[in-house]
DNA sequence: CGGACAAGCTGA
DNA sequence: CAGCTTGTCCGG
């Protein structure tokens, strides 16, 4: 048979559900187009698919006779480094392979761009504005409501390219031009922007010698190049992929710089405990008053002794709150929970207000209660003894609109929701947590207070991420703020004032909570420390995946309830091991079934 | 995923 | 038993 020493290349079908690599024949007027990581269209049972080249030049496993001629050559791809990193995105994240060279692939087709000038990325070094430690990765803390352009510029490799992670696009804009007036070639690449964009920059970044900045998606960038990843605020949900699998920027970047020999630096004012346990040496951290003046006025409000039905609305918050308005600043007020009281408390007996058909908790409507679950009406009294005046146990933001609204009759008070309705121009807007970055920016007028009405409830969320993401918000709020300097105030209504994340937001200092944080993790088992995944989908899956995992040694399943279960592990090599050696088909056949790795919100 | 093929159900 | 649905298998 004719060309039996023809080359013979190994493809991974772009098919999710297949994640399995195929051998093909190459045919000889494509064999100089084809990379490792050029994307071609390849016959597949009968029909004709998109794939990655994964090697070229195998030995087949199969019989050589019964192998099909690559297609077509359809694009260029990502560089061979990131088709061997999706191989470990793969196992780190427990899913299809497919997904991550989709990540790291350009969203239109391109022919494969000519290499970048390389002496046009030489460039001298800068001094930090920190002293920094040796070694890498580095964790760099840096307060929250200060620039960082300056310190992100002198942090890019002197050579080479270099990737920074922005979670946050507002901070785009700062970065570009100051690295730009140092004469860097900077492209943003962010998942807003259309397909044709996003393919631009990314056979620009398939050149090389540049600076790329952007979300999530920037992590997988194709510079050929690498020398230096700069991850702003790991801490940022934004770096997590919300479908599955949910890979996150962080971890991924970690092991890229890792395998290159690339330089990584986290730059946060409050670095994740995985941050600094990946770190080499510990964080550097700027001068005691430098950080202090990053952050804003905190003020603690002790609510504990506030009278019954004024810890939300406390005299110090009206206080706060006329005076920023008076000065023509903005409020933001942050409660996060939703719509009116769900519970109706009679103020004499204190019994909860229930239908008196089904006993379900009555809602408030214009001078009655009813019951939303039997349409049941009653008059507005207790039915228990008779007293009128119930009160909202927990009011929503409704509600506490109403109230604020009050307190300042001349002030717009809007309530801000998390969808996408545009945020009307305000003086006071009340909201979920959403209200921080949904309220838009006006230069002329600062916001000048940002109130936590019950911060409570960030800090006892139970989640063992609870006190990073409530001190991660009080971060977001600074940002709204400004600097010491600016005159703002953070106010935040508790019943624990003395607890550490309210003090390092205070005193513009989290070691103390970060070095807790992580030896409680470490005690624990927790993440960096050991191996957690949730397991999530459609019950009968996840109950069969359940089993099938529980006859694992080396992994402990907890659950299923509630639709849910979680894996633990002593390690997340462990936990990964595991969760590839085995086969959850038989689990998925029995419906949806998501495993998230690591997941940041459990 | 999606085509192929087999086994199961239905109606005249 | 044709004609259709439903399930299982497998891809070079």
């Amino acid at each position: 048979m004719s060309g039996s020493d023809a080359r013979v290349c190994r493809v991974l079908p772009d098919v999710p559900a297949v994640d399995r690599a195929f051998d093909y024949l190459v045919p000889d007027d494509l064999a100089d187009q084809l990379t490792v990581g050029t994307i071609v269209r390849v016959p597949l049972h009968g029909r004709r698919v998109r794939g990655w080249v994964l090697k070229l030049d195998v030995e087949p496993e199969a019989d050589r006779t019964r192998l099909l001629p690559i297609h077509a050559v359809v694009s260029a791809g990502p560089p061979a480094e990131l088709v061997e990193l999706s191989e470990w995105a793969a196992w780190r994240w427990a899913g299809p392979r497919v997904a991550f060279l989709r990540a790291t692939s350009p969203p239109n087709n391109v022919k494969e761009p000519a290499p970048a000038d390389p002496d046009a990325a030489v460039f001298p070094t800068r001094d930090a504005p920190v002293e920094l430690p040796t070694g890498s990765p580095r964790a760099v803390r840096w307060p929250p409501a200060r620039s960082r352009a300056d310190l992100v510029a002198a942090l890019v490799a002197a050579e080479g390219s270099t990737i920074v992670i922005a979670p946050d696009a507002r901070e785009t804009g700062d970065l570009v031009s100051t690295l730009e007036a140092e004469g860097r070639h900077v492209l943003v690449l962010r998942s807003e922007l259309g397909d044709a964009e996003r393919t631009r920059v990314w056979a620009d970044a398939r050149r090389g010698a540049t600076v790329v900045v952007g979300g999530r998606i920037a992590a997988g960038v194709p510079v050929p190049d690498l020398a230096s990843v700069i991850v702003l605020d790991d801490v940022d949900e934004a770096l997590e992929e919300e479908r599955a699998p949910a890979w996150h920027a962080f971890p991924l970047l970690i092991e890229r710089t890792r395998r290159l020999g690339a330089r990584a630096d986290i730059v946060s004012p409050t670095p994740s405990v995985e941050a600094i346990h990946a770190a080499t040496s510990a964080p550097s951290i700027p001068a005691r008053e430098v950080e202090r003046g990053g952050w804003p006025r905190v003020g603690i409000v002790d609510v504990r002794y506030e009278p019954p039905g004024k810890t939300l609305l406390t005299e110090r918050l009206a206080d706060t709150l006329r005076r920023s308005l008076d000065d023509g600043g903005r409020v933001l007020c942050v409660l996060n929970r939703k719509g009116r009281a769900r519970l109706l408390v009679c103020p004499s007996c204190s019994e909860i207000a229930r239908c008196p058909e089904c006993g379900a908790a009555l809602c408030e409507g214009i001078d009655n209660l009813h019951c939303d679950r039997c349409t049941t009406r009653t008059g507005p009294i207790c039915l228990h003894c008779g007293a009128a005046g119930l009160r909202p146990r927990r009011l929503g933001v409704t509600r506490v609109r109403e109230h604020l609204a009050a307190l300042a009759p001349r002030a717009r008070v809007v309530a801000v929701e998390a969808g996408s309705a545009p945020v009307p121009a305000f003086d006071v807007a009340i909201g979920t947590e959403a209200v921080l970055h949904r309220a838009p920016v006006d230069p002329d007028r600062p916001i000048q207070l940002v109130a936590f009405l019950d911060v409570d409830q960030e800090l006892l969320a139970p989640r063992y991420r609870a006190e990073e993401q409530a001190l991660w918000l009080l971060v977001r709020a600074a940002r709204r703020l400004g600097e010491r300097s600016a005159g703002g105030t953070l106010l935040v209504q508790t019943r624990m004032p003395e607890h550490p994340v309210l003090v390092a937001a205070r005193d513009g200092d989290p070691t103390a909570v970060l070095e807790a944080d992580l030896a409680r993790r470490r005690e624990l088992g927790y993440p960096p420390f050991g191996g957690l995944a949730e397991l999530s989908g459609e019950a009968a899956a996840v109950d069969a995946a359940c089993v099938l995992l529980g006859a694992q040694t080396g992994v402990t399943v907890l659950g299923p309830r509630d639709g849910r279960a979680l894996v633990r592990a002593a390690s997340i090599d462990e936990l990964c091991d595991t969760l590839a050696a085995v086969d959850l088909g038989a689990a998925r056949a029995a419906g949806r079934l998501r495993v998230d790795v690591d997941p940041r919100r459990v």
